[in-house]
DNA sequence: GTTAGCACTCAAAAAGATGGAGTGCTAACA
DNA sequence: TGTTAGCACTCCATCTTTTTGAGTGCTAAC
């Protein structure tokens, strides 16, 4: 027993796993028998189904249903479908290639309209809700280089300094400083000097109690000032910690009954609100990495406590230089999981070329 | 007929739409009865109560049932409570300045952490969603005079050029612009001179198309830049178009049954998550101003279709010089209007402390 | 090993029964 | 004239019962 599955029982899981995912409602032994190619009668099935009940594949609601996936059925269903589409890339069987029209579409419009990432990933992720019916994230990407690349020191006012920050990948930050008493141009020449040696290059890291006494020490009086743009350094760095996640989608839940009761529905979607939660789900998928870069969380695989009920498809992109985001989706456990992972694929596909281009 | 209400007519009335706001439940006439100082039989008060139908404070939901306030109803209460406030506040009876000990606490805690506008406003929508548990939204201060201040390029590296511009208002934006050949130190100052005797202290409108032709003939083979430049600019000013508005709360309606089924709820988060159309709904309040710059729409008042079934009070915050920003209410149409209005001009005046100091 | 047949189960939907909160109206009362 | 007690009536909410039908498990025959 439990020596695996043989050809038929694996047809008939395969035939109502799908039919679920299309109707989302028990399937009985009939509607296999009629469905299947393989020529059986409804009571060979049964017989077959109470196996596979036994194996813990399928479960019965109660006693005279029909027949729905567990979540061991869905991860054997997930890891054929996977196991399919990974052979078929390595043949470059470009046929799964498939255009989705949609998110074709998008690139242009994203390309096009969006001079700002924030925008951008908005978008992407508004149309990603749109194109699966699923709740959808994404996260920008996380440069985890923080080099200090430029820092200027600009009079504003007589009162009044701006202090710019820039960090690798083009990071900026700004910070407005307000003095006691006027500056000469000189001094601010010699704070820009001092900053620029002192920091340039150096990572948020190495930036150390030390090296700050230092600092404020060849600074004399004007170590408030210097403060100030540590500050606007700290504020920089600190950015990283909590990455910006951008949602999108989450009511479309409502349209699957087994998760919009007032009760789920509402933690859901709080999650979503909140996203600080959602955090912790992208931190695990990036933290291992798979072949394909695309993760499948089904039911209580999910870190997310509110998230037992769903499942969640994760894909990693990447700027290279181990910079990366991630999207996801999040959805019903019977989600329609090859088109989801597909999407994920283009648009993974796409953001990793956008990227390179940038 | 409808001549106004007499003295007992608004008793009941109060009493009905006070019981119902704590209940939710449709009231009866003994309930009343009981409930109010003026003793009468439930039969007097049943007479009075369909008086009050017929002119439209109350309503039925069906034959054999209590009554709940209508829309005109609420509008009587809420206008009573308003004059009563705004009367209160007029013989400085400051027992109306009850503190809020959470509204409180985060003031402080606002002011100490949040260095950052962003992070603050979605603070305090939070706090606000929490204390009284509805949805909450706000918007940050909606700039109007988008005067430059300070223009100002610098070398990031040999074909990167940094430009910062920072309007009235200390609102700054960056702009990163690759060149296709190096610059001179010269002629990064003579630019840097160019656009601030050009553009310094002008406001958006006043940027044309004469005054860009002059500025990109003066720059000659530089024009490129210039164009990088007024595109930041551009940017600056967009961003008045859409003020970015931050929300919580949303999920507090599953807490109204009234609200809660799947579709209104559905529709309700959506407008929120999308914020898109709460634009509008700010538009208007910013319209209007009245004398306590808090504003009450009841159900079909509101200029948001999906928000028919509740109520949204709004308050406007002010930085001086036209220069504002609106925080808002939604809940239901029996929401605790007097603890809201309290709550948002609390908030409301501290947001105005805030801004002076800063 | 496969299948037809049949008794049995159980949830969901439909139909019926009960109770109670609340009204509107009438007639009596101060 | 305004107020009140009394009573019949309405209608929703709740509970119970009935019906229906999809689906199972088992047995016996092929």
């Amino acid at each position: 027993m439990e020596q695996g599955l043989d050809e038929r029982k694996r047809k008939i899981l395969k035939a109502i796993i799908q039919t679920y995912l299309e109707t989302g409602e028990p399937v009985g032994s009939r509607t296999i028998a009629k469905y299947t190619d393989l020529n059986l009668s409804s009571a060979t099935i049964r017989n077959e189904m109470s196996d596979l009940t036994e194996m813990g594949y399928i479960a019965q609601p109660h006693t005279s249903a029909g027949r729905i996936p567990s979540d061991k059925g869905y991860r054997y269903y997930v890891d054929e479908m996977m196991a399919e589409k990974n052979a078929q890339l390595a043949r470059k069987d470009l046929a799964l290639a498939e255009k989705d029209s949609q998110l074709d579409e998008a690139r242009e419009l994203i390309i096009e309209k969006t001079d700002k990432m924030e925008k951008m990933l908005q978008q992407v992720a508004r149309l990603l809700a749109k194109d699966t019916n699923y709740a959808s994230l994404i996260t920008a990407p996380r440069y985890n280089s923080g080099r200090i690349k430029f820092i200027q020191l600009s009079r504003l006012h007589s009162l009044q300094l701006l202090a710019v920050v820039v960090a690798e990948g083009n990071r900026i930050k700004n910070e407005i400083i307000d003095l006691d008493e006027p500056m000469t141009d000189d001094t601010i020449f010699k704070l820009n000097f001092l900053l620029n040696t002192y920091l340039n290059g150096l990572e948020a890291s190495e930036i150390n109690l030390g090296l700050i006494a230092q600092l404020k020490e060849q600074a004399g009086v004007h170590s408030e000032v210097i403060a100030n743009v540590l500050n606007a350094v700290g504020n920089l760095i600190q950015v990283e910690d909590e990455p910006k996640i951008y949602t999108s989608g989450a009511t479309n839940i409502f349209k699957y009954p087994e998760l919009s009761d007032s009760q789920k529905a509402s933690e859901f979607i709080a999650t979503f609100e909140e996203k600080q939660q959602l955090a912790d789900l992208l931190k695990e998928t990036m933290a291992d990495e798979e072949n394909t870069g695309i993760q499948v969380y089904i039911g209580d695989e999910t870190p997310i406590q509110t998230m037992k009920d769903c499942s969640v498809v994760t894909a990693t992109y990447e700027l290279g230089d181990g910079i990366r985001g991630t999207i996801g989706i999040v959805g019903p456990k019977r989600m329609d999981y090859e088109h989801v992972v597909d999407s994920l694929k283009t648009l993974k596909d796409q953001l990793d070329d956008m990227f390179k281009k940038a």
